[in-house]
RNA sequence: GCCGGUGUGUCGGAAUUGGCAGACGAGACAGACUCAAAAUCUGUUAUCCGUACGGGUGUGUGGGUUCGAGUCCCACCACCGGCACCA
């Protein structure tokens, strides 16, 4: 027999899938559906990471495994290619960035497939081909022609350094998600994403998903969803009331002052009533200097100043309360004011202490001498009138249904999610299909006109006004009006990112068509994808977005699914063998090519699976690799303890059946580690049985193929089979062979194991003592002892108390 | 502070969901082969007492339920991730 040789093996099987196609997918299938998706990587300069294999790997375990199992399956890739890393690369190396798209796409299909991928490349998509953002345009359109996107004049998330601005979703801790500058707060005309009208939906669509627990609470914990109420305070002496949020109405009466922001309008309108306006005044502009993170990080001490002539009313006792300012009022949530109830809101409860405001107990149950009373399960409504003795949850209801049959307020919920900040003032994006007249306002570009396509340029550098480089491109610019017919101008923004991803595994479906972004019987075959896996950082970015659109397509009668994914889970990352995160900077970066080359794919395969838990996140190991790679040595060394004819092994027939079970369920559930473990047994077996049989070493090599396909392949011609393996069938698993027919039971004394007897599975209770009874060092801790009580689980355990 | 998760040998991690804790792999140690090393093969490897048969202890900490707890309940500690003056 000869030696292993990776290098050679999986180069030829390679060739063979790339000319024969057999993982394509087809539209017209009687077969039953499997559609499977992992996150298109962004084409970067750097290639691929050994991040990138380990979700791959995983689904193409799942994938190549259905396929044998008689699935129709859908597995695809593609490159979400826009972007501002190209195009920072373009500018600084004067090359195009659709040639350093291009030059970057090449080498990450020349890694991936390097791999053994069995990714379907006829469907393969790019993002930034015209005939893929024709249709991203024509989904923006949509939203336009829905009233969802709209263009405001607001304060935005401006990154100082990459000069665009970014969704809420893209600033981390008061940074740019992607290069780490400061972001500053910059008023701008934006186009915005009206995903705050999906909210509610966004959640309780949830419910029925299959989604990893992480990412629903994540999910819903961005979302921010209260329910409260709005009550109205009445200006002393004015018309004008002053509204405010409140998910304790339950509280109104213990409420001794509000607060309001201090960009509150309040204050602008009655500037000439206001005693003390030109401290005010100071106060604003210091608040208007801190930045957003600024305000939250210096959370120690609260601030404040009180509005000197003007009063409210507080609505439930009549009394006249003072109206003061904060900060820590953002006029971005809820109505920008509050009722502030020292009592039972800790922030409230410093400032009151702060500025000596009284500090009312509405809620009985703690001690507000010390702090404020905040449980919500616990406690008992004093002080209040009508409210006096029901608990918090009653009371709330009771109080909002006084509000609303007095006029003075109503139920209310409030989210924290914000609309979606859509523009981007650069280059290398998606153009927003819109002409802008002076006559007719903004006008979609006609469908019929589309894809808008980029224009070509001299120069990508983003001005230092903030305008896209597209806006100098005057002939680009300067065009007619769809409706009128007169001069008009284009937009010159461009989509963020997160666009042409929001919508890509629809386009899979049906790559190629020119009249729909897919047309209905596909999707209708296909939708929705069965089981989609990626990283966690996309759980409030591109898994919102992308449920977000796919409603609004559902509601525009595109597709016919509520949801696009149906499961949804998620892979730990890969540290380096320093446990800290791969950078370059750490210098413990590892290159999937070194690996492909020195150990094999197989090899690289076999260890991102074997690694750990999948969903943990873990150090790189270069024995780990190597171990992996001995265990494949031994696969191909079975073929030497080959023996001739038909037929199986009687002595590890129930070993056979129990790997098929656990590889087959393990596969399923992502613990991938555990079906590899499995097989490395049962290979051993083998090898300590010094022979295996024909029948034997195929159903072994069947349940390795999904993870190391090229060996198991290579291993199956050797054999002499018919066709190619991947053209086989995923073996069955007989149960009543998984089933042991002599066991082992361990006898306990008093819970201790004393020993263990070998009996039939199915022996009888009295069978068991009898036996146990005889085995020396259990009667030693029977001997002088009464039997109080004896359990006997049959084929489990058998446990004898004594006294 | 709130939400989610995780704590098991030297390391990565197993444990049919309440039934022999430490599968599988790595590492280490010993042996075989070799002039030698690597590779390969064999054995040992939670810990303490014991030559051994065996026994004690042991799954972050403290308590509880149970014939029996890594697994269930209560209280706490530590770490990781997300959100955070969100009213």
């Amino acid at each position: 027999m000869r030696e292993y040789t990776p290098g050679k093996i999986e180069k030829k099987w390679q060739q063979i899938w790339d000319e024969e196609e057999p993982f394509k997918a087809l539209n017209n299938s009687e077969k039953e559906k499997f559609y499977a998706l992992v996150e298109f990587p962004y084409p970067s300069g750097e290639g691929l990471h050994v991040g990138h294999p380990r979700p791959y790997t995983a689904l193409d375990i799942v994938s190549r495994k259905r396929r044998l199992q008689g699935y129709n399956v859908l597995f695809p890739m593609g490159w979400d290619a826009f972007g501002l890393p190209t195009e920072n690369f373009a500018i600084k190396h004067k090359i195009h960035p659709a040639t350093v798209t291009k030059n970057n796409i090449k080498r990450f299909k020349a890694q991936l497939k390097s791999i053994g991928f069995s990714f379907d490349w006829s469907r393969e998509i790019n993002t930034t081909d015209p005939q893929y953002y024709k249709w991203t345009q024509w989904i923006f359109l949509k939203l336009f022609e829905k009233g969802l996107a709209y263009k405001n004049e607001m304060p935005i998330n401006w990154c100082t350094s990459c000069k665009v601005g970014l969704a809420n979703e893209e600033v981390v801790q008061g940074s740019c998600e992607r290069c780490g500058s400061e972001v500053i707060r910059k008023v701008k005309n934006q186009w915005m994403l009206k995903i705050t009208k999906y909210a509610d939906r966004l959640i309780e669509d949830l419910e029925d998903l299959d989604y990893i627990e992480r990412v629903k609470a994540q999910q819903i914990n961005w979302i921010g969803k209260s329910v409260g109420a709005e009550i109205d305070f009445q200006i002393e002496n004015k018309d004008d009331k002053l509204r405010v949020f409140t998910t304790r109405p339950d509280t109104l009466f213990g409420s001794s002052y509000m607060v309001i922001s201090a960009e509150h309008p309040l204050i602008e309108k009655y500037r000439d009533e206001i005693e003390n306006l030109d401290d005010i005044k100071i106060y604003q502009e210091e608040v208007s200097k801190k930045s957003d993170f600024e305000r939250t990080e210096l959370s120690k001490e609260k601030t404040g100043i009180e509005i000197k002539g003007l009063k409210a009313i507080n609505p439930a006792n009549k009394q006249e309360i003072p109206i003061w300012i904060s900060d820590y009022v953002l006029m971005t949530y809820g109505t920008g004011a509050i009722m502030s109830v020292p009592g039972h809101d800790t922030r409230d409860y410093e400032f009151a202490k702060k500025f000596n405001l009284p500090i009312i107990e509405v809620i009985k149950g703690g001690n507000i001498e010390k702090e404020a009373f905040t449980d919500i399960e616990n406690g008992t409504i004093i002080n209040s009138d009508f409210l006096d003795g029901m608990d918090v949850k009653k009371g709330q209801e009771y109080m909002i249904n006084w509000l609303e049959e007095n006029g003075l307020g109503e139920k209310k919920i409030n989210f924290k999610l914000r609309d979606w900040v859509f523009s981007r003032q650069r280059y290398w994006g998606e153009p927003i299909p819109l002409v802008h007249c002076d006559e007719c306002g903004w006008v979609p570009v006609p469908e019929e006109d589309l894809p808008v396509v980029l224009p070509e340029v001299e120069n990508y550098e983003p001005t230092a006004n903030g305008e896209s480089p597209l806006a100098n491109i005057t002939q680009w610019v300067n065009t007619t009006c769809p409706k009128c017919g007169g001069k008009a101008k284009r937009e010159t923004d461009t989509m963020p990112q997160w666009a042409g991803s929001s919508w890509y595994y629809l386009r899979y479906i049906d790559p190629h068509n020119n009249e729909a972004l897919a047309s209905d019987k596909a999707l209708k075959y296909w939708m929705p994808v069965d089981w989609y896996n990626g990283g966690m950082e996309h759980t409030t970015l591109h898994l919102l977005y992308s449920r977000f659109w796919h409603k609004v397509l559902y509601d525009v009668g595109v597709v016919e699914e509520k949801e696009p994914y149906k499961k949804r889970t998620s892979h730990g990352m890969i540290l380096g063998d320093n446990n800290e995160k791969m950078s370059k900077s750490r210098g413990n970066v590892i290159n999937p090519d070194d690996i492909v080359n020195e150990y094999g794919a197989d090899t690289l395969r076999t260890y991102e699976m074997f690694i750990g838990d999948f969903e943990k996140s873990v150090p790189w190991s270069e024995n780990g690799v190597r171990g992996c790679r001995r265990f494949l040595e031994r696969v191909w060394k079975l073929q030497e303890i080959l023996v001739d004819g038909e037929g199986y092994t009687k002595e590890l027939e129930s070993s056979i059946h129990k790997t098929i079970k656990k590889v087959s369920e393990d596969f399923e559930h992502l613990k991938f580690n555990t079906g590899i473990a499995a097989l490395m047994s049962l290979s051993n077996e083998f090898n300590d049985y010094g022979k295996i049989t024909k029948t034997d070493l195929k159903t072994f090599i069947i349940l390795l193929n999904p993870v190391a396909p090229h060996i198991t392949e290579e291993m199956w011609e050797n054999l002499g089979l018919k066709d190619y393996l991947h053209n086989s069938i995923w073996p069955e698993y007989d149960k009543e062979k998984t089933l042991d027919k002599i066991i082992n039971i361990p006898v306990q004394v008093n819970g201790k194991v004393r020993g263990t007897i070998e009996v039939d599975v199915d022996a009888t209770k009295e069978i068991v003592i009898e036996k146990a009874k005889e085995d020396e060092n259990i009667r030693k801790f029977l001997d002088g002892k009464n039997i109080i009580k004896e359990i006997f689980i049959p084929g489990k355990i058998f446990n004898i108390v004594v006294k």
